[in-house]
DNA sequence: AAATTAATTGTAGATTTGACAATTATTAAT
DNA sequence: ATTAATAATTGTCAAATCTACAATTAATTT
């Protein structure tokens, strides 16, 4: 069996047969269903969660999924991806990172399809009001998800072990914060992404080195104002230096001792 | 506009409706012909090279492709891509790993494709005598590419760029090398991973340090013997450990100073 | 025997890491 | 008003790593 690109170029027909075999070889070409998925990750300042849609359908009932819909005729993936996550949340001007595609011949158990998947980073609390009153998407901890549709769990999976992966050598996730947050709040968001739950005394990053080692990082501006109420010292707020941010998404520091282990 | 989930959720149909709404939904959906394309590095011993085929269409008379083909009804991804390779090089066993998948609604001026980009690296003398005579696809340097078809020179520029992200902080690239091989071997490969020619003598790695933080991955094993003819004094050869290199295939070591700069 | 070539190996200062606890600012309680 | 409680902030030191640097070694060629 040879592929068409193959058959091609061995061929000692004149133009016009090959154009009308180029075109045959197009239409007989078996198409594939193209799906989006994509995997919102939120923080909510304790744990990290991850944003499902209930599919109503027979064969499905009850089954939750990722925010999923068609490629449409006229679009890009990345602009099909965005208009599918606003349409089922309102979502908008969110960064949706390509993840992974998944095509399995059976992994849709109507009709073949591919599924591009991609994943996002959010704030929970800036969404969360206009997301429940509105539409029927809902925030699950990560700890605790209900059965999934087709492979959305092995989506899940990947999505975060990216997440992991690039948060260990990237300073990652203040999407996932407050525009003002605190480094107490940077640090939980860390332990989060990596599993460790506040009880986990031991397995808790030391404050000291995190700090110190975020801090080097130039990308976080101190602001005047302390963060009221969470304790009774009060942590001094910060920003993130946006344009820094962008130019230096990729400088690389392990934020995670260890992270072999952890990835 | 709502995506099916969207309209599911809301349907109060009755379930025999909404299995039939279900199955328009999926029916008007737009199909695309699915493509998978690979990038395939291989390394001669002193430059990079790309792996091309040449397509003779018509409407793209001499421009060369990456190893491209159609996804077949019943195959994996994964297989299809590795069909496709075998069938335009007889290349086998070789790790295909996905890179990225391109979908512009123009990037195929006869019909919506989408397709999916691998990548891989060889060894180029291994294959070589194979490939050149029994198949039509040829090496090119990669400081020297011809036009290529529709996106794929953008798919090669993303490959590149993802080789050097993972050769800047693992040790990779052994597939590009012969079996045994010796240091000073892998820094000229590392070299021309991150486009550095043998003469510009101020870009090139330190030997020392190279050396040194190779060494202590502790996955290379020295052999007795030396490579003979490349030099007078002749440099051991080392094979990997390969078990070692499965597990810690994740394992970080900067083995490019300054990596932000080159990536 | 000498010259040539490229491989191999070493070191010292600077930087970064990782493992450790004391101090400080604020609020709540007495 | 003083004290207790809570969580934020900050510091140090030894070990490991990084970087920038050149001399030595093993073989071949002259």
């Amino acid at each position: 069996m040879h592929s068409h690109l193959f058959i091609f170029y061995h061929s000692t027909f004149i133009i016009k047969t090959m154009q009308l075999h180029f075109l045959e070889q197009y239409n007989q070409q078996t198409k594939c269903l193209v799906a989006l998925d994509s995997i919102i990750f939120g923080f909510d300042g304790a744990q990290m969660k991850l944003l499902l849609v209930k599919r109503g359908v027979e064969a499905d009932h009850d089954t939750w999924s990722l925010m999923g819909g068609w490629l449409q005729p006229n679009e890009t993936l990345q602009q099909a991806a965005d208009r599918i996550l606003f349409e089922l949340t309102g979502l908008n001007n969110v960064y949706l990172e390509q993840l992974f595609i998944f095509g399995d011949p059976q992994r849709d158990p109507v009709q073949r399809t591919v599924s591009i998947a991609y994943f996002a980073l959010v704030n929970v609390p800036d969404y969360e009001a206009h997301i429940s009153h509105t539409y029927d998407a809902e925030w699950f901890p990560i700890e605790d998800l209900p059965e999934l549709l087709f492979d959305h769990a092995e989506m899940v999976k990947l999505a975060t072990q990216r997440l992991r992966y690039k948060a260990a050598f990237h300073p990652i996730g203040f999407e996932l914060l407050p525009e003002k947050f605190t480094i107490p709040q940077l640090q939980t968001l860390y332990e989060a992404i990596f599993g460790v739950k506040e009880t986990d005394d031991n397995k808790r990053l030391d404050k000291r080195n995190f700090s110190r080692k975020m801090l080097s990082t130039g990308l976080l501006i101190k602001l005047k104002e302390k963060q009221k109420g969470a304790s009774k010292k009060g942590a001094y707020l910060y920003k993130i230096d946006t344009d820094r941010y962008e130019k230096h998404m990729d400088s690389f520091l392990n934020f995670v001792p260890n992270p072999e282990g952890l990835i």
